[in-house]
DNA sequence: GCAATTGTTGGGAG
DNA sequence: GCTCCCAACAATTG
């Protein structure tokens, strides 16, 4: 689930409750999360730290203690939350004491995790591969990272190098909304396609921030992708499925001809 | 039992 | 070097 838009919500909401928290105690209870260290590490590094800011650069979360940072990546299924009570999920995997209140992380599949880093080079190492943020990027930047690949659109979109942030869902219902193919080959664009698609991104990504999610709203395809046999919300021609990037991909032969 | 799943990585082919 | 495909990671669902 976890794309831009789900990870910059994890970042709000924790925004508002986790700086200022001392963390007292971690308490690991799936070390399969932790990618690069130990309970024992974990909890030596943290332990009578407070949370400052949290950041995000595409899906990663960036959760500074005074020196230490914990970079989370949600993977498919992984959700940071900041808990008052000692309420709690089926999959929670660590649980952060707080002076007050709770972090926990919960992630069924843990296909990704929890890093500790202790300095911004670690930081930097380990976001070394992620192109800019998808969120804000201007025109300018975007033609031009764009003009710099050859591949398919949406193998291209999705790719964290390339921008950092869009997944699966986010990139259809871009292509969708440009009115583009997701296996033109990037190439084969004019500018007036790379305009409808900053366009896109931008409002897409704009209104799923909001949401906190990829909202299955009235005229989106996020909204129909998943019924049985769904027709395009501008037009009404039967959807396309196939795979794309290897990927499950759904498009409207009409709309993004191609 | 088999396929599929909203993410990423590494290996190998072309 | 670039692009694409596959398998793997893991857990669950249809």
């Amino acid at each position: 689930m976890p794309e831009l838009p789900d990870v910059e919500g994890f970042r709000d909401r924790l925004s508002a409750t986790l700086p200022g928290r001392r963390i007292d105690a971690v308490e690991v209870r799936d070390s399969g999360v932790l990618r690069n260290a130990s309970a024992r590490a974990l909890n030596r590094a943290l332990s009578g730290h407070r949370f400052e800011e949290p950041r995000r650069h595409g899906k990663w979360l960036l959760l500074p203690a005074e020196g230490p940072t914990l970079l989370v990546h949600s993977g498919m299924t992984g959700r940071p939350y900041y808990t008052s009570a000692a309420d709690g999920d089926r999959h929670d995997r660590v649980v952060i004491t707080l002076d007050r209140g709770e972090l926990h992380y919960t992630d069924q599949r843990k296909l990704r995790g929890i890093w500790l880093v202790d300095s911004q080079e670690d930081i930097d190492d380990l976001l070394r591969d992620q192109g800019p943020d998808a969120l804000g990027l201007d025109r300018h930047a975007f033609t031009e990272i764009l003009r710099r690949h050859r591949g398919a659109l949406k193998p291209t979109l999705m790719d964290q190098s390339v921008v950092a942030g869009l997944g699966n869902l986010l990139v259809d219902e871009i292509c969708w909304r440009a009115r583009l193919n997701p296996k033109v080959h990037v190439g084969e664009l004019g500018d007036s396609d790379v305009r409808r698609l900053h366009r896109a991104v931008t409002s897409v990504l704009r209104t799923a921030v909001r949401h906190g999610c990829v909202p299955g709203l009235r005229r989106w395809l996020t909204r129909v992708r998943d019924d049985t046999d769904p027709s395009c919300p501008r037009c009404g021609t039967r959807l396309r499925r196939g795979r794309v990037g290897g990927r499950s991909t759904v498009w409207c032969s009409q709309c993004q001809p191609g």
